[in-house]
This record gives C-alpha cells, sequence and structure tokens, in this order.
DNA sequence: CTCGGTGCAAAGCTTTTGCATCCGC
DNA sequence: GCGGATGCAAAAGCTTTGCACCGAG
C-alpha cells in the first residue's frame, strides 16, 4: 500500500474497494487494474469532476488508461452506487465520489461556476410522497439551486461565464 | 390571425407575444419574424421539446429557420422566462413553455422515459431557507426525481432504455 | 485458451462559431 | 444605409463505437 497524505481517503478506498469488488463478482465482470486505479484515483480526489480532468490526472501520474475505459469504469461505478453523476446545467457531466458522504444536493453558482452542497431533510419526504402519489418507485433525485452568490462569498467571480 | 384548433394556445400566443415584444424592445434587439415564428410554434406545441424536434417540426411546417437561429431564440426566450430548459439526465437539452403554467418539478421514468410533472411547495420553502443560510440569491431550480413507473402506468415500457 | 476488457481512433450528436447575406430600424 | 440577425456549413466538445490486441479467469 503506498504511502499518501490522506491517509482517510485511503481507509475509504479500502472499503469502497470491497464494495466494488462484490459487485464485479456478482455481475461476472473482470477485476482489471484499470478499474481498481480509476476507482482509486476518484477517491484520493475531492470535490466534483469531469471524465477529461480524471483522464489528465491519472495521465500525469503515469498511469495511463484510455478515455473509454473511464467511461466505462465510471458508469460501473455510478451502477453500484460508489460514485454519483451529476448534469450542473452543462453539457458536461460531472461525479463525485459517493460512499461515506452524507446524501446532500447542490447549490451552483452561475457567475463562477462554483458548486456548493447542503442537506435538507424534506427533499427525502418530498421525494417519498411524490414517489406514492405516482406510484413511481424513486431510484434517485437531483436537486440543483443556481443562482449568485455575494461577493464575500464570491472572490473567483469574474471567471468565464 | 390563422385559424386553429387549439384557441387557448393561441390566446396564450398573443399575451406572450407581448411579453416578448417588450424584452427585445428592453434590450434593443430586433423584432424579427423568425423569432415570433418560434415563439409561436413553441406555444402552439404541448410537453417538452429538444431543439432537433422544434427544428424539424418548423421545417415541416414550411417554415424555415435555420438551427442556429433556434438556439439563438431558445436563449432569449429562456432570458425572458418565456421557455424553461431542463436537463433530463441525459446530454440533450429540453425545453417547455412557462407562462402561464404552474411552477413544476418533475419525474422521470428511467424505464420509457417519460416525464411527469408534480408540485410540492416545500421545494419554495427549500430554496428560501437554502439561500438565506449561504447568501445566494436563487435565481431557479432544478429537481428531478429518477425511478420506475409501475406497468399500469407505464404502458410503452419496451422502448430504448 | 477464451472471451471480456482495453486502447486507439473514428464516428456520432448536440451545440457553437465564422462569415456572407439579408433586413429591421 | 448601418449593424444586428439569419442561414449555412464547418468546427468544437463530449460521448460512443468498432476493431485489433491483451490479459483475467
Amino acid at each position: 500500500m503506498l504511502l499518501k497524505t490522506d491517509t482517510m481517503a485511503d481507509n475509504k478506498y479500502e472499503e469502497v474497494k470491497k464494495i466494488f469488488t462484490a459487485f464485479l463478482e456478482k455481475k461476472e465482470l473482470r477485476k482489471t487494474p484499470e478499474r481498481y486505479a480509476i476507482l482509486e484515483e476518484i477517491y484520493s480526489k475531492n470535490g466534483h469532476f469531469d471524465v477529461d480532468s480524471l483522464y489528465v490526472s491519472m495521465k500525469n501520474k503515469n498511469y495511463h488508461v484510455s478515455r473509454a475505459t473511464v467511461y466505462n469504469t465510471l458508469d460501473l461505478l455510478v451502477e453500484c452506487d460508489l460514485v454519483n453523476k451529476h448534469q450542473f446545467g452543462k453539457n458536461l457531466a460531472m461525479y463525485e465520489k459517493s460512499y461515506g458522504f452524507r446524501q446532500h444536493d447542490h447549490l451552483i453558482c452561475l457567475e463562477c461556476n462554483k458548486v456548493l452542497e447542503f442537506c435538507d431533510p424534506r427533499v427525502q419526504n418530498i421525494q417519498n410522497l411524490v414517489g406514492e402519489m405516482y406510484q413511481f418507485q424513486i431510484v434517485h433525485h437531483s436537486l440543483n439551486l443556481y443562482g449568485q452568490c455575494l461577493k464575500e462569498n464570491c472572490p473567483d467571480r469574474p471567471k468565464k461565464s
């Protein structure tokens, strides 16, 4: 096991590795080194990322995986619920690790594209109620609030719109 | 004024036309026939649509506008709040007319891609509370619930996943 | 050894952009 | 007539696909 500054992330990786392995075995998929490397890279990062930044950061660490493999593996990780996929109003999928993190929703600044997280238990209530009313089995939800953060919270404001 | 079967839609169009005109004048933009034709087409339709289906349906009525103009005009209509833009989990922007329709959120069937609408006043409460807590001026939100509708509600189930 | 997975590049799709032409003002 | 808007096509950007090769089981 490699030495890392973020031991917390390492612990999480050991846990999710087991979950991923169980998932791969259940679906009779192969346990390739690329799949584990991608999972490890994701759990060593914080915050949201897109496919290309993940691809580039792995390449920079001299661990090369093709974009196709990154896409393929992310689909698997989303399926086994170790990663969440989001669309923050752009045609660019954003991802984040999800295991061991509290369910949350997002607040997106239209000025600087910053993404904050918040929790409100009422979202779950709405989900339950609506699912019952419409006879839907709700699997997941996505609540994004879009707006402008005030100057003090938005230091990097004059960026690309 | 053309004779149409859906006079309700026509009435709405007359109202939104005025709003759009005021918006164009305020922003000193030109009142081109293409812009009004696109607005009229949108308000004559029901439900959600993507850019291409709007483009094609206008072409089929022998009113040709370029895709670039459709994109440009949709941006304006979103800006003046006559049209809402959505992302239902795919990399394809979906739109719907919004004037005179109640604020609502969406329930998306992962099996048949059907989109239902629902209202829950608590969403507004969450929006207000979170905006205050994080010192955000929230402009709009997007709440999508994803799941499976039960068979009886999902007749067209065996479609493209 | 087999067949699923990977890597690479090409293709696919939606959206954006550049530029000549057109027309609202 | 001026300058913004349109139309067309090319380009851009993200994602998917096809195919040869590799390696997990």
